[in-house]
DNA sequence: CCGCATCCGTTTCGATACTG
DNA sequence: CAGTATCGAAACGGATGCGG
């Protein structure tokens, strides 16, 4: 593992960059923020760092205490990482600054977009009526499938698949970031096989247009 | 400029990073919340950032619109850097971070600790009765003049002195850092001269005491 | 002195190949 | 699937030089 240089600052701004500062740290931390991940899931969501890196990143973070290592139960028996408890608090700060960076312009292609990114912006600027009825859907991304409920005014979600949704939606996440914001386009996608939808597609429907894009004035 | 290499994500988080995630750049950043600073300035504050780095870091942020570079009027005439309106905004994000990396060990000495970190440490944690008379103060760090305003429940910093101060104190970032959430130690550090006060020094021991520091509870 | 630019040894990154 | 090994390219860190 190698040693990450320190900053040798005593501010909390330093120190915390002592832990995720370096390359690729904190969208390894992004990737955790909905649940555990294979190091395989990692690899497809960060296409663009290379297995070393990604590996010692992993290491540091574990080190670090952010992140803890597990094996699932038997049937599946592989190994996966999540977030230990401090290393979920981090979370309202990489929110924020995901907030700031959305009016960064957007790198040139090739571009990737993982379905955690998607989720988190779904679940951040999703504002269903409180007074709805909830809603639960399963959401397949990326061969990873995803619960997302909506209900008390708020978006919540969880990896794996529930057994009653009201709907079922498959899809890619780009697909899916132009859909939020975009509900109109939800047939266009279905009728060109983009997206499949199964049950109660109005309530789809319903919970896209719950999603507020923020206003991503001029940057001054 | 070392054009930065892109993490090719189009998520906020990772496009944010593209702008402000390289080696120093938000400690750059962090440097300049409080205030415009001159190139020296900055080279003060992270002596562990060679001098090429942080022109390069300069030159990016510019680039991406997060600072720029101002002529100060004649007599001073020289340049300083300063956040874009836009830059500014990264401020929640930065506090939430260092807020997080509190409970992250010190670095083994040698560590730096510059007059912005302790200020906006103070600033963030100070909660001043709301019904207190409004006070101000003249604070002298690394031969840098502050002016700190304790008003309305809270604490404003801006750079410079102003004409009458209830108070003045002179002292170093580390001393300072150590007075807050312990105001006890003023008296002592006055005696042994690592600090200088004038004025009404107990407005300054009011102010001291009104900061609360933040719970730091293990890592779980 | 301030604000860099240049040079150079060291470290890290990124891509690919390879192993249990 | 989950990493390790290797290697060239790039970035970093420290020192020095230099024009204004």
């Amino acid at each position: 593992m190698p040693t990450s240089r320190s900053y040798g600052d005593a501010c909390g701004i330093g120190r915390a960059l002592d832990v995720v500062g370096e390359r690729w740290a904190l969208l390894v931390v992004r990737e955790l923020l909905l649940g555990p991940q294979r190091f395989s899931d990692l690899r497809g969501a960060l296409p663009g760092a290379s297995s070393n890196v990604v590996t010692d990143r992993l290491h540091e973070l574990e080190g670090h205490g952010v992140i803890r290592r597990r094996k699932l139960v038997p049937p599946a028996g592989s190994w996966v990482y999540e977030l230990t408890e401090w290393g979920r608090e981090i979370e309202p700060a990489l929110l924020a600054l995901g907030g700031w960076g959305l009016r960064v312009g957007v790198p040139g292609p090739p571009t990737t977009l993982s379905g955690t990114s998607v989720l988190l912006f779904l679940r951040r600027c999703a504002q269903p009526d409180p007074s709805n009825a909830p809603s639960v859907f399963n959401l397949g991304l990326d061969d990873r499938m995803w619960t997302v409920r909506s209900a008390d005014g708020r978006v919540t979600i969880t990896i794996g698949e529930c057994p009653h949704p009201h709907a079922s939606l498959r899809t890619d996440p780009r697909t899916l970031n132009t859909l939020i914001g975009h509900p109109a386009e939800l047939n266009a996608a279905l009728s060109d096989g983009r997206a499949l939808a199964d049950g109660d597609v109005s309530a789809l429907h319903r919970l896209l247009r719950d999603v507020v894009l923020p206003p991503l004035d001029g940057k001054g």
